[in-house]
DNA sequence: CGGTTTACCATGCACTTGCACTGTAAACGC
DNA sequence: GCGTTTACAGTGCAAGTGCATGGTAAACCG
């Protein structure tokens, strides 16, 4: 056995290096020369870690989706407030945040959705919302209505997905500048009231 | 004068081709070589009707977003109906309609848009419904809650703005493959039932 | 007829690309 | 000590890239 390295930092750094050349240039911009240049070091190491560069982007991808969940996992159990309202809000703005990493996260991942028209495996990684956050998002919809005193309907998956899809769209506008974060919110604010009525 | 040659149909032919490249193998694909051989001219010929392979690109996302919203008008146009709801609900449906064409534009602007990410002039092309479109839509909105006998209550534009920006988003889930046009179609219906409440 | 303008085609060039390959230093078992 | 495995660095190469350039054929004006 040589040197011990940590393995998972070594492909943190290199995806890191991948995001910022992304958002900073366009994904057409990635290269293994230039990603082996953001990251200080050479294009062995690269390959040493990623069989191809599909492989390396790929990654990049899979880790900045994993990145945006635990942004709306972190935003749940920050919510320091058992109304089931308030933490649907903070976890539906985890994709409007104004904060630097998640428009930097947006970006990256809009940028590589392109990719995703042609290459299935990319694909997968950016499908909409999965069963378990429908699920609860279904679960805080139905809490905040019968918190509200609304009566229920049934139909709180529905309305989960909606909301996603619409949270979605709403952050990649902002990650383009479409939108301010404000702007978003409001919008965001004024679905979310109409949901709950 | 040499040769009197239709330019709107030269270009029109090389965007074609630029549009199928895109949607077969990714915006990644799309090089003057490549182009030329798919639209059966010489690289020559794109030189000479573009300044540079940026240039092309652009047209292209142009082109591709005005026949997006072609579609719409023609869905406008279409309703052979009085009823705005009915008129609401074709041009909503025009973005995540199962036809051919539309998945092709829908699934090459997606691929355009991570160009968008780095570069303004093509983020332009892509930014959300504009004003036009938006008050076209509040108007229906308020048409079709007066049809059904809802009281107005003024958020019409707003309502408007959210059914743009959940359409869009079903409209690249629907060209991604994520979800069936029926699927999306009744998430839509879904909503547009909860506006006009 | 010549001259000018347009509409290309074909080629050449400088540059970048991903990847294969070779070399080498470190850490361990024996 | 030696051999083996891991973790890279460095280089070379074939393929592809956008674009500049030069040439040519057609259509019109005079």
């Amino acid at each position: 056995m040589p040197k011990i390295v940590d393995h998972e930092a070594r492909r943190a750094r290199l995806v890191e290096a991948v995001w910022s050349l992304t958002v900073r240039g366009g994904i057409e911009q990635v290269s293994l020369r230039k990603v082996a240049e953001e990251a200080g070091v050479s294009m062995g190491q690269i390959q040493h870690y990623y069989s191809s560069m599909q492989a390396l982007i790929r990654d990049a991808l899979d880790r900045a989706t994993r990145a945006v969940n635990a942004t709306i996992e972190n935003a749940v159990a920050a919510a320091d407030t058992t109304s089931p309202e308030a933490v649907l809000r903070a976890c539906l703005y985890a994709l409007i945040s104004p904060a630097q990493e998640s428009t930097r996260l947006m970006r990256f991942a809009l940028a590589a959705a392109g990719r995703a028209v042609s290459d299935p495996t990319m694909a997968k990684a950016l499908a909409p919302a999965d069963d378990d956050l429908l699920t609860l998002t279904a679960g805080l919809i139905a809490a905040a209505r019968e918190e509200r005193g609304s009566e229920p309907r049934g139909e709180e998956r529905t309305d989960a997905d909606i909301c996603w899809s619409l949270a979605t769209s709403l952050g990649v506008d902002v990650a383009l500048g479409y939108r301010t974060p404000e702007a978003a919110e409001h919008l965001l604010d004024h679905h979310v009231e109409q949901i709950l009525r």
